[in-house]
DNA sequence: CATCTTGTTACGTT
DNA sequence: AAACGTAACAAGAT
């Protein structure tokens, strides 16, 4: 599910516990999710840890614990973070399970596309510290964006604003609405694009992942009426400014929904 | 039963 | 060496 409003949701689900000792954790051994973990070293050094604060950038969440221990979390497609009583046992899809004294942290994942890392030291891990900036920073310029597409100029655009290394944190279904408000085709070859476009493009970035904090992320809302989002999940979708009926295809790899009038053929 | 899914990553090819 | 396209991962919903 997760792009970068849906990771701030579910980020904060755990805020319940912020200053709070972990008293026991609690992990399935045999996960995918869990991959690459020293599963004894996470369990013992998080247990009587303090959870002091997180933090995310684009879909990757990062968990400070007392005593320089620190638990990277990926939502992957269908992770997702929430809050149990502390007597709650861990169901099927229930990885890993931070107890405190009066709640359960949860980290679920039924398809295990999401990822768990722990770290041990008095700084942020090294794969944390060079993670791009957020598109929503002062850092993510026109300039920077350019010069990250010059580097995929026979791409489809719809594929090259799904790369993380470029556009952190978005994903399908902001790409959709990023190139619908941009007037631009999902298979128009990033090469093609001339520097009008360019700048709309960057601008409808920033648009959608502001306005996809402010209408998803408090309580997991849709985005209001208007938005593309509330039309491309249905067959029945019809463009939101002329109701023209959306198209539907495989582009790089995923399920791009348009509008033919608004974004034309390259 | 077939097909779909708001994500990455390994791998072979260009 | 980069960039690119595709299969694979796992499980539930339709």
């Amino acid at each position: 599910m997760p792009e970068l409003a849906e990771v701030e949701f579910y980020r904060h689900q755990w805020d319940c516990g912020l200053n709070q000792p972990i008293r026991a954790v609690a992990l399935h051994e045999q996960t995918r999710v869990l991959r690459g973990v020293d599963l004894g070293a996470l369990t013992q050094r998080l247990r009587h840890a303090r959870y002091q604060s997180s933090s995310a950038r684009g879909k990757q969440m990062l968990f400070r614990f007392s005593g320089g221990r620190w638990l990277g979390l990926h939502l992957g497609m269908t992770g997702e973070l929430l809050v149990q009583l502390p007597d709650a046992v861990p169901g099927k899809h229930d990885h890993l399970v931070l107890f405190q004294k009066e709640r359960a942290l949860v980290f679920r994942d039924a398809r295990q596309f999401g990822r768990v890392r722990f770290h041990l030291g008095p700084d942020a891990p090294v794969w944390w510290t060079v993670l791009p900036p957020d598109v929503t920073s002062g850092a993510f310029t026109q300039a920077a964006m350019t010069a990250f597409l010059n580097r995929h100029r026979k791409l489809p655009i719809k594929a090259a604003l799904l790369l993380q290394d470029g556009f952190p944190g978005i994903g399908n279904w902001m790409a959709d609405e990023i190139l619908w408000r941009a007037a631009v085709h999902p298979r128009t070859r990033v090469g093609e694009l001339t520097g009008n476009v360019l700048g709309q493009l960057w601008r409808q970035v920033r648009r959608v992942s502001l306005g996809a904090l402010r209408h998803v992320s408090p309580a997991f809302g849709d985005p209001p009426r208007g938005w593309l989002f509330r039309e491309r999940w249905s067959e029945a979708g019809r463009c939101p400014r002329d109701r023209t009926p959306l198209l539907r295809e495989t582009v790089g790899g995923r399920t791009a929904a348009w509008c033919p009038r608004c974004q034309p053929q390259p």
